[in-house]
DNA sequence: AATGAATGAGAATTCATTCAT
DNA sequence: GATGAATGAATTCTCATTCAT
């Protein structure tokens, strides 16, 4: 059989044991298993543990990303491209339980390294979406008046509201991609909408921070 | 010294090594030197790694629901109570970047035991801030006309978003906790009060799932 | 059992494993079983099999040196010393068969870090051997004119004609450390004796360096 | 390409792993691919990993005697013989080092089947010398009274004085094959020359053996 | 209240070796 | 004459957990 076609089976048999019992839980015999090879043929092919983890996240990237990109279709308004390009990222991770778990949860869990590489896909993606928010901004006539570091954060909140309704979704019995998709619109929409017409909402005056008392201490290491 | 104090100081030390470490790369000689007792003792008062981390899990879980709660005070307009819970949230979680690690990242990723510790928080929360959507919908003098689940689904889209908000706020300089609850109170209100007043964003009527295609296979090109 | 008697238990059998095996070819498991316990406690107290084999050459170096030193008692003439101290390595050597393995050929074969472990003890017997020539020169009232380089090679010779002895004494029936160290004597002390008269051998001046041809080349590694 | 030539290909490649990794150390793969073949070429040809290492040996061992008769030029006096006997067999192990790790240091560390053909290589070595030792006696018009065994300590003794001295000099920066050579005569000659004219280095008749206590018991302190 | 001593079970990784072509 | 694909069998090392004191 030849090697390209291994190391898909290899990744595949990867992504769902990392999906399922995690990084550290997975063990590379069982991979191996279940890709139905042994386990040197996948150390011959793809190195280590961290290496094949690495690979998994990669693939499972940019299949997310390349879906969420398809899915927002450029021509369409921004509002709809947004709500066709969050609908194509429900049904995506969706589809993928294993492959989202994978990127989601055991990426960010385990290590600078892995977590490095999901927060580069997941820069691509609010970059993505800055984008379509600026150019809604733009369809409305309106120069954006918001601030660089305004307009971050909104992005970070609604994919990270996002991914939030995803596992939501996958958990929730009868609620649909395109369900999500609209609730998150609904959510978010109006909000964008009053920001870029330069209604903002604005907090108490006061130092509501002092409320939260600093706690005295985390740890006092005996000496021993 | 007596076994309380003791057993805060072994929490302390779980906590942090487990929100460093992971989980299952967190050793139970790790924990006990860091704890400054010996390993015996950790399992006299602690029984086993599981049971550690699921006291850690709770004792972290209360402290930060408590903080929440702690922060909204009750009186205040929703809307404020609101936003003074989120800053307490993202205070809180600034402040405890270990328990908010373990909270966040290590309790969901190994295993449904722990995983279901946090839901039950996580639940709480999220009870807590649709009973805030409906008291600011009733301060309205609105009947909330929104169906339960459309509800449960802003008010888990609002918490993902704060969840990851969380994240980035520690992760970005010179983000305060008041600014990150600001902004998200920006993002989420309009919407909020959209809903309320039985403004909804539609999604288009043909069916845009369609665009999106199932995936033909698991096995794509190789991401090298 | 208390942590250093089980320490020398281990040491013992990992002595007399990788003396008869050899470094590589001995297990862990293997020598665990050996000294009685199980492979986790080696780990513990030792480290790593790296470890382990330095502790192995650290033991029995010092070991042997000692005896040498032993042996040589100072007060006699330099002659008897030397004879003295040899007979006290060749005894050690061939009471310990397993140590001067580890020491003679195991230590050396592999890698640097091992070999700077024995090259160490091995200076310091050439040092010690180096004095006790130029003590025999002082007593025969001679001051040696010998160059310290030509001292350093004959220590060298002597000590390497000591080791191959020592291993050939060990393998030929009938030859006590006591006949073996006479053999050196008598085969080493007169030309020491010569030279310290100022009598040498003297090479032939022409360049017989030029019959042993050059040999083309060693390795031609081929293109692929 | 020709098998023989293959043949000496892979041979000159796992002399060169075998020298500087080790026997165990060295893998069938490195091999290979530093002599630019595939493996299963190499076990087609050679067998396996302990028929390769022997057909190293042997041709090593070859080369080596080889180069020391050819040295030895017969129809000069015998120690000039032995001086370039000598300085040939230190030009040797110069010129090949990894040659001569594979036969001083990789095949007597792994094995008794690969040491049994090394001594075989160094028998033959020490009855050239043997040889050489009773020419010149017969030279000198003595009948050499040494008792044989007594000659054969002699040889043996020269022959490791020799091999020290080749590691030495290989280390040992400005020291040449001929240097070498006559270090080792210097060293030597003489006391031959003593022994052939009956004068005899005497020990001490006392049992200077009981000097040396038999050790207690393997276990000493530890060495740290 | 506390610990030094000890282990069973399993993890990742490597390697000599062989088919089928 | 030559190789890509594949594996059985070890090996080093780690860890949660317990016992006797």
């Amino acid at each position: 059989m030849p090697r390209a076609v291994r190391e898909q089976q290899m990744l595949d048999a990867a992504v769902r044991t990392f999906g399922s019992r995690g990084y550290m839980a997975a063990s590379m015999d069982e991979i191996a298993e279940l890709a139905g090879v042994s386990k040197p043929l996948v150390y011959l092919y793809l190195n280590s543990k961290e290496d094949l983890f690495t690979a998994c996240i990669r693939r499972e990237a940019r299949a997310l990303t390349e879906a969420v990109r398809a899915g927002a279709r450029p021509g369409l308004p921004a509002d709809r491209q947004l709500w066709s390009g969050l609908a194509a990222f429900f049904t995506h991770t969706a589809r993928h339980p294993d492959g989202w778990a994978v990127l989601h949860l055991q990426a960010r869990t385990h290590g600078e390294v892995f977590a490095a590489e999901v927060a580069a896909m997941r820069a691509e993606i609010v970059a993505f979406v800055t984008q379509l928010i600026l150019a809604a901004a733009r369809e409305a006539h309106r120069d954006p008046d918001l601030r660089e570091a305004e307009v971050a954060g909104l992005a970070e909140a609604l994919v990270g509201a996002a991914e939030s309704l995803a596992d939501w979704a996958n958990v929730t019995p009868g609620v649909t991609a395109r369900q999500a998709a609209t609730t998150l619109m609904n959510f978010a929409w109006a909000g964008l909408g009053d920001l870029m017409a330069g209604r903002h909402w604005t907090p108490p005056a006061d130092g509501g921070d002092a409320d939260v008392p600093e706690p005295q201490s985390e740890v006092t290491a005996p000496v021993r």
